[in-house]
DNA sequence: TCCGGCAACTAGAGCGGTTTAGTACCGAAG
DNA sequence: CTTCGGTACTAAACCGCTCTAGTTGCCGGA
């Protein structure tokens, strides 16, 4: 015989399927003795629930799906990702919720998973990442009427519930400080220009050259790669005037950077002030440390599970939830520039 | 009405939903001018298949499971795992594969969940990893036959498929090494002391010592973490006799030791070479950058995949799989000893 | 003309649960 | 003694799909 069924623990107690799917679920319907008795077989029989058969009656599936549009390379260089698993298992875990995680090639077939996952029962819902600037996603998932939460915002994602960190503040810090410092001429280099969050800061540096009345605000969009972001600083580094300071979206981004001014013989902190966006392991071991944006993705990864969770139990809710600011954290990159003037 | 069913499409077309099913299936049984009306409305339709609806028949799950036993955090830190979910998913997305992943406490919770899914049909095979020494899960995978790959090494898993590195070959590749540079004092700041690798290294390490007839062949276990790395690292230099080299399990732990060494003032590669045993970003752009041994993990990650498609096509097939041997490339870290005597 | 064989299709059981409608029984109230 | 109401339980439908055992109709051959 191969796995016990509820028909076999009904046949072996000698009452009816339903009363042991009853007993099981711990629902009225039977009397404690019968329900303990059910109990104890099924313990006996070593009888687990067949998810499939529970998802065909329009059961929870006890799943999560996260659906990941990029090169499936990037999710072992950015720290970024791993950390955000990590929160997001953490806290789904503990709820004895599982995590259906698949990587695409584009938005399309993201689209199409999301599809074919719902109309199968396989997930409750899904999280949303990489927000793009028009992005056809959240219409479709409004569409499917499927619980999700959206990470990254503010808002406009409809009636989607949504995680976010405000960047454009993060950015206006960044960029105060060094003003402060003195800098005048800040790069910027960026993420995948088609992200809505890479736009945001994009703007807020240039909002806030304009402001300072700082001189020179260009952002040069990348891939998030350390090979890309090699490459920027590069063509940064070889202009006429150099920027002073350089602001990376990613930290390995940055510790790409500063291996080009060590190759390039730019000093560090001295003739180029260095700030990445993103805190890691990375930004606080290397020499000098690098001065970072430092948020606990791991936390944010837990919050986007609560609210996820939470959406699933009650679809009717609309959350939408900022998380903590990025705040600075200054280490060895960052000096007032040598040749202020 | 909600989903269009396999009913719906045959009320439509006229015909039975046996006639649907063997023409959604490309299975003989119908003619082809009704499988193609019966594809046609399918598709005006926006009919999708319920995975829930084939699984209880027995079909495929359409994806594989990776339950992982650690605390959730280290997913994070580590780039391994990042990048072996990196290589996983290029492959098994290829084939429209998903992936069910959860972290949990212990083994005992990850045989559960085996159990579960398995009994559930939710997933067609699973990825085991970090082997430990007297592994309870290589039996609980047997007992349950569903398909599964071992990631590490080698045999000795009953008649579980695997893909393994050779840890012990690197490992004296590296001892080799720093002995042939002049160094006669080699520690080894090692993983978590249950883990079969872990063990394979520090028996290779202490081996090697003896071979070449070296003097101090320590290894210190740890958890993975940078914090515990770091720890290590100042234990060693701490000591009376500091050791000249030292070995690394991990390059996040390499990293952590290099910038203790920088707080103690003690010189890389002058007064000390160090070596780390996984490659990635982290080595390559730190100042000065870690030999390492470097191994494709995106790569065997791929290979891992590949095995368990091969497998869950063919439970029959026992697939044991050597990957290539890491092999060491050399950068700033590590130099012949200032003090050899 | 009749029969065998094949292609094309149908009916319906089955997968493992959940859930609803219905039944049997019991004690209390009228 | 009947009636009511509640508890404990059963039988069977149902979820969406697969698959087997039939059934039908047509064609070719003797």
């Amino acid at each position: 015989m191969g796995r016990p069924t509820i028909a076999d623990i009904a046949q072996r107690v000698g009452v009816s399927k339903g009363a042991v799917s009853f007993a099981l679920n711990g629902r009225p319907g039977v009397s404690e003795a019968t329900r303990a008795r059910i109990l104890e077989v099924a313990r006996e029989m070593n009888w687990r629930p067949h998810s499939a058969a529970r998802a065909l009656g329009g059961a929870r599936a006890e799943a999560v799906g996260l659906v990941i549009a990029r090169p499936a390379s990037t999710l072992g260089v950015e720290p970024f990702f791993a950390q955000l698993l990590s929160g997001l298992q953490a806290r789904l875990s503990r709820q004895q919720v599982a995590m259906h995680l698949l990587v695409v090639e584009d938005s399309e077939a993201e689209i199409e998973v999301y599809r074919e996952w719902t109309s199968a029962h396989r997930v409750d819902g899904f999280i949303l990442v990489d927000p793009k600037v028009r992005d056809p996603r959240f219409a479709a998932l409004e569409e499917l009427g499927v619980p999700a939460v959206v990470l990254g915002g503010p808002g406009r994602h409809g009636a989607l519930a949504s995680v976010w960190a405000d960047d454009r503040e993060a950015m206006v810090s960044v960029v105060d400080y060094l003003a402060a410092l003195g800098h005048r001429r800040v790069a910027h280099v960026a993420g995948l220009p088609g992200l809505r969050h890479t736009q945001r800061r994009m703007r807020a540096l240039r909002d806030s050259v304009k402001r300072l009345g700082l001189v020179d605000a260009v952002s040069l969009p990348t891939d998030f790669s350390d090979a890309e972001g090699a490459a920027a600083t590069r063509t940064l580094l070889s202009r006429g005037t150099r920027p002073t300071a350089v602001v990376y979206d990613s930290d390995v981004m940055a510790l790409a950077g500063l291996g080009v001014a060590g190759e390039m013989g730019v000093a560090v902190p001295g003739e180029l002030s260095i700030v990445a966006f993103d805190d890691s392991v990375l930004t606080r071991v290397t020499h000098p440390s690098i001065t970072s944006l430092s948020r606990d993705t791991v936390a944010l990864g837990g919050q986007v599970a609560d609210v996820l969770l939470e959406v699933i139990a009650d679809p009717g809710a609309r959350r939408v939830v900022k998380t903590g600011t990025p705040r600075l954290v200054v280490r060895q990159s960052t000096a007032p520039p040598l040749l202020a003037r």
